[in-house]
DNA sequence: GAGTGGTCTAGACCACTCC
DNA sequence: GAGTGGTCTAGACCACTCT
């Protein structure tokens, strides 16, 4: 009599809230009935409420906080203008490839790793040759006290070991002016866009749930010669995130 | 006594299938244990062990069939050439801005939607006006019997009622080409990249469960004045495709 | 301490496929 | 008909937050 044709129960519910966001009565940050009114005020047992947070939660729509509850999320995306962030008037100007985003506050935690043994296809992509060596940079991006992108750079550890690349801070115009100074000024990119489910570690450093998916992208950026100077392998939080790509026909 | 620290169960059993898949002991199309074999082989409810399963479906490593089992997904991922495939060299010269794409047997099903009311924003961009009038034609697209893409074109009524352009067949090089033919050839486009979990018929049309992400790209095609001459809303199955943009600094 | 979410158990019915 | 995944129930313990 309570009225059920196919969709599930937990659907239905799950339905009824994302409803009630949309219509704003859960704006931004509020907290949502928890498993046990929403139960009750359904007619349902605490675990097929409790599915329909969750379907919410892998939707991204709100996140849980562990005994505390479920609260929809507040964050306006980030637009990342892969292209024009990266063009050369850009950095050549001393600018960081950073700027190009939206104007928020940003903190950026960066660590030298040194020289490291490169994953095979970065190795390989970089010619590393048999040792793979490499030198690598780790940053990890915070918005709104929300980690949400990680990096790790690579480049031949040959071309920028005691070189400006390799200090802790990279300067003005960052890492792609230093290696243009150098001569290997970059002059194409490719940047490689997959959706996957988060590695634990990635999950934990992005603060996001297992289920939770990830974008990866992996770029790869080209001198003049057609070589390939760095390989840069981004996660970045899927929901946190619009790319946007300029281009001529 | 049979080892547990911090790692739910659940997860313990999803990352030993995972590391079995991994390691090829289950390939691709291959039917994993069932919930029951599962949880008795570990020592565990059914819904612990099925909660396992369901982990690794929403990392999209396996599939459920319905009455079935669980079998390992065995799907290429799509090499999308996002900038390549848009060159006007390329659909100038008469071939589809899909074979730009992997050369893979690849069916699309197209239809005429006729003239539409464009959703708001795309009204906006498109500048149609009150009525939001605009002609709008859908495809899907399928590989090896996936279906893959689901695409929406909206063109503003006035500019393409009448013309090849609102045909069903658009002939040799696709709308572009035959907007390039009237005086509207597309000179810039730009595309907008998110991840989603999909609404209830975009699930029910690519076959995803309603916990798989997809991408959404808007694309826009801009005219040399300047001007938005259409909006495709694309959404992918986001573990079939990789999207790749080449673009110089 | 009360409430919460995360995990887990031990059952159940249904619709579906055929291992 | 046996087995399967999808859903659902009615409990439980733990770690966590503090509504």
């Amino acid at each position: 009599m309570t009225g059920g044709q196919k969709r599930p129960k937990y659907r239905r519910i799950a339905d009824a809230l994302r409803a009630q966001i949309d219509a704003g009565e859960y704006g931004p940050g509020d907290r949502l009935p928890g498993e046990n009114p929403l139960a009750a005020e359904h007619g349902v047992a605490a675990m097929t409420a409790r599915q329909a947070l969750n379907a919410l939660k892998n939707e991204g729509l709100v996140e849980a906080r562990k005994g505390a509850g479920f609260y929809v999320r507040s964050f306006k995306p980030i637009r990342r203008r892969s292209i024009a962030r990266l063009s050369r008037e850009h950095w050549g100007s001393g600018a960081t490839i950073f700027s190009a985003d939206d104007a928020r506050e940003l903190t950026v935690e960066a660590s030298l790793l040194g020289e490291v043994t490169a994953p095979e296809p970065i190795a390989r992509v970089l010619d590393l040759g048999e040792a793979g060596s490499s030198f690598a940079r780790t940053r990890r991006f915070i918005v709104e006290d929300r980690p949400v992108l990680l990096s790790t750079s690579y480049m031949p550890y040959d071309l920028v070991a005691g070189t400006p690349v390799a200090e802790v801070e990279t300067g003005p115009g960052g890492t792609y002016a230093r290696l243009a100074d150098l001569g290997h000024a970059p002059v194409h990119f490719r940047e490689e866009v997959r959706v996957r489910a988060p590695s634990a570690e990635d999950a934990a450093r992005l603060r996001l749930s297992a289920d939770t998916p990830v974008i990866k992208i992996v770029r790869t950026a080209y001198e003049a010669t057609g070589r390939a100077i760095e390989v840069n392998e981004m996660t970045l939080d899927s929901l946190a995130y619009v790319l946007e790509y300029d281009f001529d026909a």
